[in-house]
DNA sequence: TAAAAAGTATAGCTATGGCTACATTATAAT
DNA sequence: ATTATAATGTAGCCATAGCTATACTTTTTA
């Protein structure tokens, strides 16, 4: 069923987002904290604040007290296949004519909610154009 | 900011999804119950029957007690776009080589995330192919 | 080093959408 | 007409993600 499908993507939704946006902040900065990722979202401190501690129990980062935050491995393996997915659908929408900043917020929504076949035509499309 | 725009449409999403299929069961039965919608769905009644009341307390559809659903004006206006962007998003994920079932499946998620400026690349490219 | 600022944590609230269990009403069958 | 079934409604639970206000810790600045 469809909308089955729909809702399980929305599980998982928030955290995607949130271990790529911490990835990328340990790349670009060496550190990922709390208010980074707060701002970055456009949401309160606290809110970041209870995600990443469901995040920390569920099993994708670790962090201590007062700390920044670090990925585990399972963390890492979500982040990187939401980091590949991001890009190919980025480049789609770029592909098919659209504005960086137009692509970039469509991109950011639909990339959770494409399969794999899906990124695979993306794919090839990317390619040919 | 790309996050907060996928978050309101988070919001609206759930009403989309409804109204499109409240629509759908009075163009078809000519009625539309709470167990059709449920069904659709793949939810418990009593999900569907919670939503519903919260649709008709934000003025999308009318019904009284036990008996079956009607859309206002206003849920009748987001019902029409919420369909014309599902059929062009359906559409456009065909043309890009998709079967029936994963291009509904990934209709069902994506129409909610894509911009006009995006739809209208879509059309485009649904007349040119 | 002491004070100010920044960052983090927690409490308590709202809204949404899931669920099961159970009560009530309406409809269909006997 | 009664009874059985189907549909609807309600209550009470959970999880998630928002928010503000307030407390605590760490870092920076004076
Ligand atoms: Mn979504
Ligand atoms: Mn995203
Ligand atoms: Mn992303
Ligand atoms: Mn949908």
């Amino acid at each position: 069923m469809s909308f089955k499908k729909v809702r399980d993507a929305h599980k998982t939704e928030n955290t995607e987002d949130y271990l790529e946006i911490i990835a990328d902040l340990l790349n670009s900065k060496g550190e990922a904290r709390i208010v980074d990722i707060a701002n970055h979202l456009g949401i309160a401190q606290a809110t970041a604040n209870k995600t990443i501690r469901r995040l920390q129990y569920q099993g994708y980062i670790k962090k201590e007290p007062y700390r920044s935050i670090f990925l585990t491995l399972k963390g890492q393996e979500l982040a990187s296949i939401s980091k590949k997915k991001h890009i190919i659908v980025l480049t789609f929408l770029k592909k098919l004519g659209l504005d960086s900043k137009t692509a970039e917020a469509d991109a950011e929504g639909i990339e959770h909610h494409v399969s794999d076949k899906t990124l695979k035509k993306m794919e090839k499309f990317n390619k040919k154009n």
